[in-house]
DNA sequence: GTCTATATTTGGATAGAC
DNA sequence: GTCTATCCAAATATAGAC
């Protein structure tokens, strides 16, 4: 549908001032998040922080479930980018241990949004079907470098993840900030891999 | 400080009676749980499930947190029973691995349960100090166990417990009620075992 | 797009009669 | 120990004026 020129000028300025403040709002869950918890996000707060009232978030999102919806693609969006500039070397069972090692410190690095992610936590939450296929692209980039390292198949990528995401668990648990344990990622995917008799020692 | 024996028996009874309810109140209160999720749990529908106004709770809990610190040590306590039911093998790395696979299935049965004990996710809820040392009293055994197959230390404790936790999380995340994950337990056991050099064959 | 006003529900907790 | 009555605070969400 065609519109007069002046008209898309005027409604593109608007809408990328609803963007912006779109924005704001999410920048202010996500600090709001960090300082109280995952859980204790409410829409009184969130308000507050940006000078609104609580009415007015409606004006942006459709609900509270609609702002951890955008978080949650926030989040994954931010992953696959950090994925695609993480470099990714010609060894493949190198690039496995950097993207093991990007993957780690990118869920210790904010508790709160590894929660939002991968942990489900948040009683009635779920993703929209377009936030979860960001979540599956994640997966695939990871099912894609264990391939390329002769880990192919569910099973591989089931245990890798599953031991990979032990360590960063315990991690967030035991000594968040620390590394006491995802310092251990190399050492273990070195393991899984001389255990599936793919031995290649730690460089 | 002496009492006569008749006035010590009505005592008793009614100190009974109060732990009797205690308890119903507690079964109520998982059986919501499990039903609604951990985060859902609410005094008012917990009443409702005792035939209680909400108020007389407060006979027997003093605070919403005193319930879940209860539920925190009945869990424990639960774990330590089944600790020391559980057959241990004269072979150190037999009974480690048997130690595992009864700990992964406690975990994997009541999701529920392993939220409140292993997952921090209640907003403000910290476990008492007598109910923290039931938990400590799990892991301890837990290392005490290890230490048996030759894995004395900090870093070899926590390095199993992220790995088979791992399993664990990954198995109640992705298939609940299954046993993709955690039936690789005694695998991983093995692997670590041979990658600290004290391999040891699955039988 | 933002506000005021308000609806509605729910939460945890206390006081005091019985 | 249990109830009624209540409080207070907070939650999400809607209607309608401006």
């Amino acid at each position: 549908m065609a519109v007069k020129p002046a008209a898309t000028g005027r409604r593109d300025r608007r809408h990328a001032r609803h963007e912006a403040t779109r924005q704001e709002i999410l920048s202010a869950a996500w600090e709001l998040m960090r300082a109280e918890g995952v859980a204790a996000l409410s829409l009184r707060a969130l308000a507050r922080a940006v000078g609104m009232e609580p009415q007015s978030l409606y004006s942006y999102f459709a609900s509270k479930h609609a702002i951890y919806d955008a978080m949650f693609a926030q989040a994954n969006t931010e992953l696959l980018a950090r994925m695609a500039e993480n470099p990714e070397p010609a060894d493949p069972v190198e690039a496995l241990r950097r993207h093991a090692a990007m993957f780690a410190g990118f869920c210790v690095e904010d508790p709160v949004r590894h929660q939002l992610l991968f942990q489900r936590t948040i009683p009635g939450f779920e993703p929209s079907g377009e936030s979860y296929a960001l979540a599956r692209q994640v997966l695939d980039g990871t099912a894609r470098r264990l391939e390329r390292a002769g880990l192919a198949g569910e099973a591989h990528l089931e245990i890798t993840t599953a031991l990979i995401s032990g360590l960063i668990s315990q991690q967030l648990a035991n000594e968040p900030g620390g590394h006491r344990y995802i310092r251990h990622v190399d050492e273990v995917i070195d393991m899984y891999l001389t255990h599936v008799g793919r031995p290649r020692r730690h460089q």
